[in-house]
This record gives structure tokens, C-alpha cells and sequence, in this order.
DNA sequence: TATGAATGAGCATTCATTCAT
DNA sequence: TATGAATGAATGCTCATTCAT
């Protein structure tokens, strides 16, 4: 009988190492070399577990943004109140940007920057780009609703406003990754979330 | 030495050609020979203006970014309530991604895009992408002061303000690339203003 | 020891899928995986019965036209009459090629032209190709020879005759493999076997 | 101005060692970098000649044949005699594979194995070994059925014949190339030739 | 000055074979 | 004995850059 090995954990595993090298070197200048090396496994191993290193990125981006969606899902799952849910987005991407894993900016703006230079059809859509921020839109635009049911918020077309929302994010995010010492993040993000919520809230 | 004025003249002449190519097939699949073709030169002229392609790439770049800033400046010169002059930044970049030439929006991503993805040092550093965004800041910064100094505005921390607004502005270029039919651009930037005035005017 | 009796039936098996499998992709283009899994064995299991890829091939080979002479052989055993055995042949040929497996024209074109490229001496040696023609040739010489003491036959360089009668067989297989629409292969096969037995008859 | 060449020459050159090398390793075994050495340039100009190894292939394959169906042709265009002319042809390919080029046996007995491997129909069409075959049996079937019209030879199905005639070929010359000791091809042929010719001509 | 022919470093991927279990 | 997970040598091809003309 051959080695056993849980197929299922040692391809995550390998993704791990490969998000981890894609963070620190970018995806286009990581090679399978690098991430067999890291791994500590031979290159023909990785094609093992994946079809190629399109596979493994495509993977890794899938699983990096479907987790941080299932778990911000989970944040605002026990809180009821719009504007603390909106709260708890904006304070989970501030922890995941900072005070998480280093490496979680760098690999997010990567992932971001890949698909937009991605004119592959394929693999643009393999990466469900679209669909990913469609979700993230859902989740706000709920809240929103929420929010105008319950009287807090002023009527407004809430998909476009959770556009502005989540879009804000990521235009700030990218201006701190590339200036980390000017951006006072934390206090930029607070003032994104109170401009925000004032500018939608009803006035009393 | 009328040789320096074409000399010069030629270098733009490739460089404009260039930024047309790499919206059209994105900067990393964009060839040299591409360029030297669409230019109607030979492949080895190119080399007599451009050090490499990384450096049309950084020229490209900073001609891009300085040109819209220029622009952009002249465009609010004239206009002194700091309202209209946010309107007329917004208007600005509203016209160049749907108005002006169908690769403006394109380019812009893929120049960002490329940006974040380098991890090498002197390249990003050449790029100056900081030093841009700085200028950008500034730009909407000095307008949020006039307008605290005015007392139209509440008094804030206008740099932080300031990447707000402009983050914003890229992340929703994003969505609308990646989804142009879902998102209506306009509408989504006349909220993204009406929301960013409504949160920093003072009410009265 | 009946473990040997089954090792060796086990090899036969392997051996007879590979041909299979052989004769479906071609030698190069079928993988060590293929013939595995066909035998709905594990690819290790292979090297338990053979040494190599080559040595599967050498075997397959050598089994293939070891049989092939056999059964000649064998059907012109009973016969006497010279020209009868050299139709005997040629209808056993025919019959091979047409009437019997979809695959030997396949497999034995492929061995031929294998054969052929083998630049590699170890492999070419192993193959054993010139002792196969060698066999065939003496068989057709015997043949030839036996026709000529009966006086049927006039006298000629019998090995060169025999090169000859066997050397068409492969020119005219391979030119039907080529295309089958075209040649009629019973009759051009008749037409062959007319035409060396009145080259080579005494006219009466 | 770059340095001037003759690109129809080169290419030709090109062709010219790449069939030396694939005479001396066969097809699969020559690398690239084996033509390119050979050739004495780098690995990367060959490619400004032929698109990929299969085109080289290909284009090699094309050449060998449609020069040897010039040849063949000029040799016979004198000459109005069939039985002279079926001897011509015997001649020329004997000669050729004897007193020619060391290799052309080997180039042409590899070209030959290559094509019946290939079971990569785009591959197998461009390199139409059907027409080559059809041509050359064109031209035995002229020479046939003008013996027949002259009263030398038989009424018989031509084109069946002709297959016959050429189909020999290969098949000696495997056994020839296989075996170059124990066959004396001059007297091979010789008898093929007579063989054939005593085989279809009209007896007197 | 302009050119494009020449170049070779660099890389993803395949697959026969090994060997731990 | 049987297996299949692991491996890395081997190779075709791309393309930025050089340089002879």
C-alpha cells in the first residue's frame, strides 16, 4: 500500500504556501520552483494537486475571498443595528488589514490587480471576479435595506451605495499599501464610515 | 538643433502609441514589437528613445497620471466654491472614463494595476504612484480647506478627507470595469458626491 | 511454486493490454498510466513485471511477431505444394490484417516504424528486428527453395527472392494503412502474389 | 539598416542541417538546441524561420519527397520505353539510397515511420503522405498503362499495380537499412525488377 | 539615425520511475 | 505483493534586448 495522505489537506496546504510566496514576491513573479521550495516538496508534486499555476491562483483567489466573506458574514451575523453592522465590516477589514496575517493587503491588492490585468476571458471569469463583489454588494445592500426599513436611512438606490461603500475600501486600501506611513488608517477608515453613515442617515 | 525637437517629438509620438497599445492588450501582454508596429518604426527604434520597456512603461505612466492632474487643476482653477470644484473633479473623471476615448478607464486600471503588482523596488519607486496620489490629496485637500475656511465644511483631518474621496473614486472605477452594465456610473458618482458633501457640510 | 505460474500469466496479461493500448494511441504517445489503468492495475505494479517502458515494448514486440510467425508456420505445415504455401501466406496476411483485430495492421505498423527510429542500438538489438525478417525470410527461402528442387520454380538467389516477397508485404501494408479507400487490399494483395509466382514460375 | 539576408536561403540552410540531424538522431531525439548547434546560430533564430519542431518537420518531410518526385520525374521524361523507365526509377532510388547521401535511407525511413506514428491527424494531413504516395504511383500507373497501350504489358488494374511496384520499395529498403550486410540491394532490386516486369509483361 | 536579424535566459509542464507503506 | 504519492530531468518556445549594417 502506497503512502496515505489526505489529498484534501495537502492541497490546501500547498495553496497556503503558494498564497503565502504569492504575497511576498506577487503572482506573475512567483514561479512553481518557489512554491514547491517553500512547500519543501518537489515541482511535480504541485501538479499533483493542481492543474497548473493558473489553477493555483484561481484557487487561492477563490479561497481568500470566499473565506473573508464567510467570515465577515458570521461578524454581522449577531448584530442587528445597521450602523453597527456597517461598523463591524469596517472594523473586521481594519483588523484583517492590520492587525492579521502581514501579508493580507499585499496578497488582496495582488489578487485585485491580477484580475483587472487579467484580459483572459477564461480566466477572468474562472476568478468570478464579478460575482465576488457582487456578494460583498449583497451584504451591504442588505444592511442598507435594513437600515430604510427600520427608518434609519433615507431612501436611496442601495445598490449603488453599497458600491460606494465597498469601492471606498479599496481605493483606500490601495493609497495605505502604497504609503503606509502617511495614511493614518485607522482614522481614515473611521471618518470613511462616519461620512458614510452621515450622509445617509436621516436627519433628525 | 532642430534633431533635439524631433527627437523629442518622436519620443512622445511612440509613447502615445504605446499607451494606446497597453489599453488594448494590458501592459505585461503588450510586446515590444506590438508598439514598434502600431508606430510604424522598427523594433530596434524604439531603443533609441526608451531605455526598455519598464521605462516606456514608468514613462507612459507618469505622463498618464500628470496629464489628468494638470487637467484636472485647470479644470477647478476657475471655480472658486469648493462644492462646485469637488463637482467638477468628479464631472472630470465621470467625462474621461465614459466620454473621452473608450481606453481611458482601461489604461488607468491596468497602470494601477501594474503598480501594485511591483514588488520591485526601483520600478515602483519610479513610478512615483505615491508621489501622484500625494499631488491628488493635495489637490482635494487645498479644496477642503477653502471650503472649512469658508465655513461651508466642518472642520477635519482634510488629508484623510481627502484619500477618502479619492480612494473612492478608484475603487468604483473598479466595479464599473469589472461590470460596466450593473453599475451606473453616474448615478453611483453623484451619490458617492452627494454622500461625501452631505457628511462634511455643516448643517444647518 | 504456483505464484510463478500466476506471475507469468499476470505479465502475459499486462503484456496483451499494453498491445491493446499500443495499437489504440501508438507506442510513444501511450503513457505507463494508460496501460495501468487499462489493466486496472496500480503503475507500480508494472515495474513488479517489467523493468521499463522499453521493456514492455521489446516484450510486446517480440511476442507479436514470434506469434505471427508461429501461426504461419503452422498453416503452411500441412501443405506441400510451394505455391499453395506462398498463397497460404498471403491469404494468412490478409486475413490478419482485415478479417481479424481492427488493431494488427496498427500495432504491427507501429512496431515497424518504432523499430525503424530506434536509433538507440541496446533498444534496436533487444528488438531483434533483423533475426524476425531473418525468420520470415527463411521461411519464405524454404518455401522457394523446395519449389525449385521440384522443379516448379527456376532457379534464383532465394534469400533475395524471399526479401522481396516479404519486403512488398510491409510497402503494400503500409500505403493501405495510408488509405484504405483506395486500395483494394485482396486485390492488390492477388495481384502482388500473381506477379511474383509468374515472375519466378518455369513457362511451360 | 540591419544586416541584410536572404530569408528563403536561410530557411533553406536551416532545413538542409535540421535533416542531417534528424537523419543521424531521427525526429523525436533531435532537440532544438541540436539544429541550432549544428546550424551554428542560437536557439532562438530558428524560430525566426519556422514556427515550431513540427513545422521544421513538416517542411523537411515536404522537400525530401517533392525533390525526389522532381528527380524522378526529369530522370524519366526522356526516356519513352516503360520496361526502360520502371528501370530508371529502380535505378535512381537505388543510387539514391546507395551512392547519394549517406543519410537518405535513414531520412527517408524515418520521415516514413514519423508519418505512420502520427496518430495527430493535423499533423498526418500537413504532412499529406497520402499525396506524395498517390503522386508517386501516378507515375508508375502512366508508365504502366502506356506499356499496356504500346502492347508490352498486360491488361491489369494499373493503379493496383502500381502500389505493388512501389509499395516493394519500402518494404526492401526496411530490410535493406535493417540489415545492410545481408541483403546486396543491387540484386535485390534487380530481381524486383525483373520479377515484376516478367510478371506483367505480355509473353511472346 | 534606423533597422530587424540574432540571441539565450528563463519557465511551465510531462511522465517514467522510485519507494514508503 | 501491490500501490500511488512523490519526484526532477528534460525540452519547446517566448520575447526583451543587442548590434552589425
Amino acid at each position: 500500500m502506497p503512502r496515505v495522505v489526505n489529498k484534501e489537506a495537502k492541497k490546501m496546504q500547498i495553496l497556503q504556501v503558494a498564497m503565502k510566496v504569492f504575497a511576498r514576491k506577487g503572482v506573475v513573479k512567483t514561479k512553481m520552483i518557489d512554491i514547491a521550495t517553500e512547500a519543501a516538496i518537489g515541482k511535480g508534486t504541485i501538479y499533483e494537486y493542481f492543474r497548473s499555476k493558473e489553477d493555483i491562483f484561481i484557487s487561492a483567489f477563490t479561497y481568500f475571498f470566499e473565506t473573508m466573506l464567510d467570515e465577515i458574514n458570521q461578524a454581522i451575523h449577531a448584530e442587528h443595528d445597521p450602523v453597527r453592522q456597517l461598523q463591524i465590516i469596517t472594523d473586521y477589514s481594519l483588523k484583517s488589514l492590520i492587525q492579521g496575517n502581514e501579508e493580507f493587503a499585499d496578497i488582496m491588492m495582488d489578487f485585485w490587480a491580477e484580475g483587472v490585468r487579467h484580459k483572459n476571458q477564461v480566466v477572468l471569469s474562472s476568478m468570478n471576479l464579478k460575482g465576488i463583489y457582487a456578494d460583498y454588494r449583497k451584504i451591504v445592500a442588505k444592511i442598507l435595506k435594513s437600515g430604510i426599513n427600520q427608518g434609519i436611512f433615507k431612501k436611496m438606490d442601495i445598490n449603488a451605495a453599497a458600491s460606494v461603500f465597498i469601492g471606498t475600501f479599496d481605493g483606500i486600501m490601495l493609497q495605505w499599501i502604497l504609503d503606509r506611513k502617511i495614511l493614518n488608517l485607522q482614522k481614515v477608515l473611521s471618518i470613511l464610515l462616519d461620512t458614510f453613515i452621515n450622509g445617509i442617515k436621516i436627519e433628525k
